[in-house]
DNA sequence: CGGGATCCTCACAGATACTG
DNA sequence: CAGTATCTGTGAGGATCCCG
């Protein structure tokens, strides 16, 4: 991640950007999350991309991995507590985004 | 931009991702700023890539843009009202950041 | 079902040079 | 000073195949 000392808001972004990783976030303040429900959830990203910018969660502590030792196998993502501190800023996103397609029908597209 | 009707969160990162353009909201939100000041603000991109963020911002309603006739010339760019809506989501994100950077501090470096 | 390994590509950011 | 016009690259993300 390499975040180095620079300004909170790009810190935010090296680890809440990526172009899945709000939705993955949005997505776990429900609950847990098999990787494919999760898949479906955020908008069907290819495996890989999914799996990538889960690790890069993983790595900042944001989500837990879970694996059941089952047939067929099953892996659950959750938050971890600190990943849930990030649900203010998904909360605030939520709402600037309901704003801004209200937005969209009053002015002109 | 071509929002379409999709999960508000994503709506968010349509207009607010891009490499400089959450760095260039948060910057304005102290007032208007300059084309050459506010490049140096957010982390001195190239002149085309501030360019290019601040057209779309502009385009979405965010941004304003004032060319003044002067020599040599100026223009500034500000939030408009609708673009200090976004305050919230900053300031989320700019609170979430400095306690990433503390917590990196307290665990595992 | 979850995901590692490979290969690919294309959008987007940087560098440079020129203009009003 | 604040752009526009090109040209170039880099890497995040997609497609595919394979494996436990």
């Amino acid at each position: 991640m390499t975040v180095g000392r620079k300004c909170p808001v790009e810190t935010t972004v090296d680890v809440t950007g990526g172009k899945w990783k709000p939705m993955i976030i949005y997505r776990l303040l429900d609950g847990p999350r098999r990787f494919g429900e999760l898949r479906r959830l955020v908008g069907d990203p290819s495996q890989r991309s999914l799996t990538m910018q889960l690790r890069e969660l993983e790595a900042d502590g944001i989500v837990a991995r879970e694996v059941f030792a089952e047939v067929p196998p099953r892996v659950e993502y959750s938050l971890t507590p600190f990943g849930q501190t990030l649900a203010p800023v998904l909360m605030a996103m939520r709402d600037w985004g309901v704003a801004f397609q209200e937005r969209r029908l009053s002015t002109k597209g």
